[in-house]
DNA sequence: GAGATTTGCGAGAACGTTCTCGCAAATCTT
DNA sequence: AAGATTTGCGAGAACGTTCTCGCAAATCTC
């Protein structure tokens, strides 16, 4: 035992072990300044013996850097976002030396507020965040304002102030209702998931988060092109919640002329259909139609195949890191809102009514 | 603008502010020592003002504790593990007042050591590991000899110095056997994912991991209890990786006499027979029977719903981080191996071949 | 070979906290 | 009312680094 107290060894014991001084060792070991070779080569020796491993918070705290990056998301693994986007978020922060403080908001606006306050206090270098409401964001507009480093994933806000990364769903759901309008349908259901679903009923509409408006907007703007009027009685803002999902979906299908394709605006809302077409020995692609945003391994591999809108999350993420970390390593790059591509991709999911007429559920019965 | 620069205000201005010291300021704020409940006020009341944050970092360093934990995780969505265990570990730390470092291992031994490494020198409290090797685990037991509080999850090593917290994969395999075989089946395919697989090809095994190896176990000792010797070519260890997995499946089913049902030791390799039995026409629960580990939305949604060995995840995550703390706090706890109980979920994934014998492809054709 | 430059290294401050100690003032004893 | 105790607060050290200075020795210049 070369120290008294078994406590790690730190550098003024590297030093003792090479006969140097505390600043020649931290010189030897950081390799800046001026230090002889040889003495290099002895306190890399000392720190070797002794299993000296260098205190990273003493080290930030003098350079007032930690090199850790907070992430605030919303951990809904159904969704297929969150897995994906911390994964490529955490490899690409590794990949440029950086380590991700995670935390999760659950979409409430309170527990943002707070993660945001730990990770600061933490003195993080900078925020990736998925904001969880449109409407109440001055944390983030202060945060701005005071240079935080700070860029937002998946929803952007309002004003040009922040930098955002998100995809373009406004062109992928257009698409997709073209597609679906292609394969010869005309009766169109929306399920949408949003918190604020009770304003909805109660004909007082808040703002949703701009991802989801971007597909509902991107779906008024396919049918409007393909000459369809949506009735309302097709549109569902629904809870995201499987009972209550579940339900909206059989409402929707319950209706005197129901859709004969459904967009659903989130795999959760894919999922309750699945489960809901499969208790009424419904057949998806052939008894019901269906799309919806966000592709996965399972909606690739079940049969039929489901069709979606494709985004690109793990660019989203790695694009996501290196715009944020620009903006710590050189402060005042101006604010961007980039917007990604999205891709359709076409399955069996979306019956083709040309082909086959008689499975429009109008002329059934 | 009260301080020259304008850099983050610390307690030094708090205390300038409110006219008092260093010393009284921290602990007015801290709640600790004989303070003056109106200094008390003042300080709080002056700290509010000038926007004082806590600078975590410097308190850490002073503390010696960061209340901060490290993760080092196989970040592998579709296996429905890294999001699930992740947001429970996540919310569960949270609420005990401590944050989450996340690292992704790739299930690569030496990212696996640097992880730790540079998780040790951000000084966390402890760490929570999935340990990508069983044969490799040197650099755990020196963290564990050393003192560092470490949990393993979802798999365990040999020995008994580490604790860990696993799922009982032995009995619900084993359970999805006799299950199975009470439907009728009994030539019984297994599908394996290991990394090390041409050691296994080249008939030279290594040991799996042990959450694997459970799964194995348990199936054999199932089919033993039920009478069944599985043939050697219904073996089948495969690389996690989608081309790879689905030619497995291929030679699986083309096969003389091909299984009637096939387990996965995964949902990688479920979503591979999945998507090899659309691409033939094969209806799952019908033509080929299937079971896997891990439960999942689609798994229950999609139609038929397929049957699972469901692990409680979340349990295990919550319970990690309940003994890693318990650890921090208090130094010295005895390891523990907790197992935590698997569930058979039967849906519609399996033929009851006693109803239907012709679905036995062995007399079809 | 004497002055100018370079090289190598140590002393000490700084980052922002917390905590121990000691001291003066206030309050309690009898 | 004088000693004993409590209360409130400030000075200064400590956590483990890095970095600025300055100084002596070594090397270069002509």
């Amino acid at each position: 035992m070369s120290t008294r107290k078994s406590a790690a060894p730190t550098i003024v014991d590297v030093a003792a072990k090479a006969g140097v001084s505390r600043a020649t060792a931290s010189r030897a070991l950081s390799g800046y300044g001026r230090v002889n070779s040889a003495t290099v080569e002895l306190v890399k020796k000392a720190a070797e013996d002794i299993g000296y491993r260098p205190n990273e918070l003493a080290r930030a705290m003098r350079a007032g850097r930690t090199k850790t990056i907070g992430l605030v998301i919303i951990a809904d693994f159904t969704n297929a976002f969150f897995d994906r986007a911390t994964k490529s978020i955490v490899d690409a922060a590794s990949a440029s030396g950086y380590q991700v403080l995670i935390t999760n908001t659950d979409e409430d606006i309170a527990a943002e507020r707070a993660a945001i306050e730990t990770l600061l206090e933490k003195q993080v270098d900078g925020l990736i965040v998925v904001p969880s409401s449109t409407a109440i964001n001055d944390h983030l507009d202060t945060l701005n304002r005071e240079g935080t480093p700070l860029v937002l994933i998946d929803r952007s806000l309002d004003g040009d102030a922040l930098t955002s990364v998100t995809t373009n769903d406004f062109t992928g759901t257009s698409a997709a209702v073209h597609h679906a309008f292609a394969l010869g349908h005309k009766r169109m259901g929306f399920l949408i998931a949003t918190a604020a679903v009770e304003r909805f009923q109660e004909n007082r509409p808040t703002r949703l988060i701009s991802s989801i408006e971007n597909r509902v907007e991107g779906f008024l703007q396919g049918a409007r092109e393909c000459g369809i009027k949506p009735r309302s009685q097709s549109w569902l803002y629904c809870q995201d919640d499987p009972r209550v999902s579940e339900s909206a979906v059989a409402s929707l299908l319950d209706q005197p002329k129901p859709p004969t394709v459904i967009f659903t605006s989130n795999n959760d809302m894919c999922l309750a259909v699945l489960k809901v077409a499969g208790n009424r020995q419904l057949v998806i692609g052939r008894d019901i139609s269906l799309v919806t945003v966000d592709d996965s391994q399972w909606a690739a591999a079940i049969v039929p195949g489901i069709t979606v809108v494709a985004r690109p999350v793990e660019q989203l993420g790695q694009i996501a890191v290196q715009k944020l970390i620009e903006e710590i390593q050189q402060p005042g790059q101006p604010a961007e809102k980039i917007v990604l591509p999205t891709e359709l991709v076409a399955r069996q999911s979306i019956a083709n009514l040309i082909l086959r007429p008689e499975l429009d559920s109008e002329f059934r019965e």
